[in-house]
DNA sequence: TTTTTTCATTGACTTTTATCAATGCTCTTT
DNA sequence: AAAGAGCATTGATAAAAGTCAATGAAAAAA
């Protein structure tokens, strides 16, 4: 019965303090301002955190578990767009930023925790900590960098060298997600994918 | 003979100032500032602005023409990974930020006009105005955006769809662009993106 | 435990896209 | 005006990926 460390479900912003100090130190104040802003929210598995049509109000920040972001196309597919790890931060930014309907939907995967960042909590900390805007910065550059090179490989490499250079990046999603999952993400079929696998490892 | 709008070969930053002020109100000292550190480039067509293998030492925001930015894949094939118009931003930004060999080419589709951020330029600037944080950080996010549609409409919709997405979304690269090169960028090839074309027409 | 449900694999077949080769058109360049 | 380069289109064929259906294994629920 830890009730110091687990009040009321609620949990400590560990990774997500540990995470932020190594690419912008803040020092005690701005880290006691900044705490203010943080709202903390779990998730059990298959839980949605946001559904296509809804506005998005909130940049995530996973501090345990594992999310996705994903569209269903016209057919009834699901099309997952992002996995989100311990670490990582979710969103739909278009939604977030311009308060339009959300394309995307967010479930978790896993039992999960989050940090929340409202939409009036960004804006403030935005006015009020110069230090928020960088961390921000740096982690959508970070995103977009990210997504820039899965373009260039989905455009200029076969799929046995994007499944590899997917395991390779992400052994950890590899481990944790199921394959047809993956397959989605590449935009492949679960059954195609299953064939590229036995190729590779024929070899 | 205008020598004073076009001394030798240097132009005006007409378009940058003006997209800049419309996102980001900087005043008159800001803007001062902010102008000592860019430096204009001219290119003609088809010269380089970066080549693979070198670091990427600048943001090149694009004041008049057209550039691509590709990569060579093994087959000797280029897979064109961004067009940029006037009014937009191109770089390599992982090798810019990382300041590792570039992994991109850039070159210019037509005679084209830049303003450019150099590197120092880039930090310097991130300390003394905050402003220029956030246009960059405006910037990057909306290329983030950009760059994350294109993704999930490579992963979800057929070709159709997707060429009548890329011409109605983009309509000046359609016109000042070479099919073959929207082909590329669509990761398809020439002939295959022209007969979505015959199929669509027909309809 | 037993019963479902979810998941990965495989085979047969279809559809989509790439490849190779040829043609004619439009611009430059000479 | 002639020659050459770059470009878009088309046809025939090959390769890649999707679809449909079935099977068995593993995981979750009862």
């Amino acid at each position: 019965m830890e009730l110091v460390t687990s009040k009321r479900g609620s949990f400590m912003y560990e990774l997500f303090f540990q995470t932020l100090q190594t690419k912008v130190p803040f020092n005690e104040e701005e880290l006691t301002i900044l705490k203010t802003y943080l709202t903390p929210k779990k998730l059990r598995k298959k839980q949605y955190l946001l559904q296509e049509g809804d506005v998005c109000k909130f940049i995530a920040f996973v501090e345990k578990g594992s999310l996705r972001s994903y569209t269903i196309d016209e057919k009834g597919n699901e099309r997952i767009i992002q996995f989100a790890l311990e670490g990582w931060i979710i969103s739909d930014l278009f939604s977030f930023l311009t308060a339009e309907p959300a394309t995307y939907n967010i479930d978790a995967l896993e039992g999960s925790e989050l940090v929340l960042i409202s939409k009036t909590a960004h804006e403030e900390l935005l006015k009020k900590l110069p230090k928020y805007e960088t961390w921000i910065r740096l982690q959508i550059t970070g995103a977009y960098i990210a997504m820039q090179r899965r373009l260039t490989s989905i455009i200029s490499l076969s799929l046995e060298e994007r499944y590899a250079g997917f395991t390779s990046l992400y052994p950890e999603i590899v481990q944790r997600v199921p394959q047809h999952m993956i397959a989605s993400y590449m935009g492949l079929t679960p059954e195609t994918l299953s064939r590229v696998r036995r190729k590779m490892t024929r070899k």
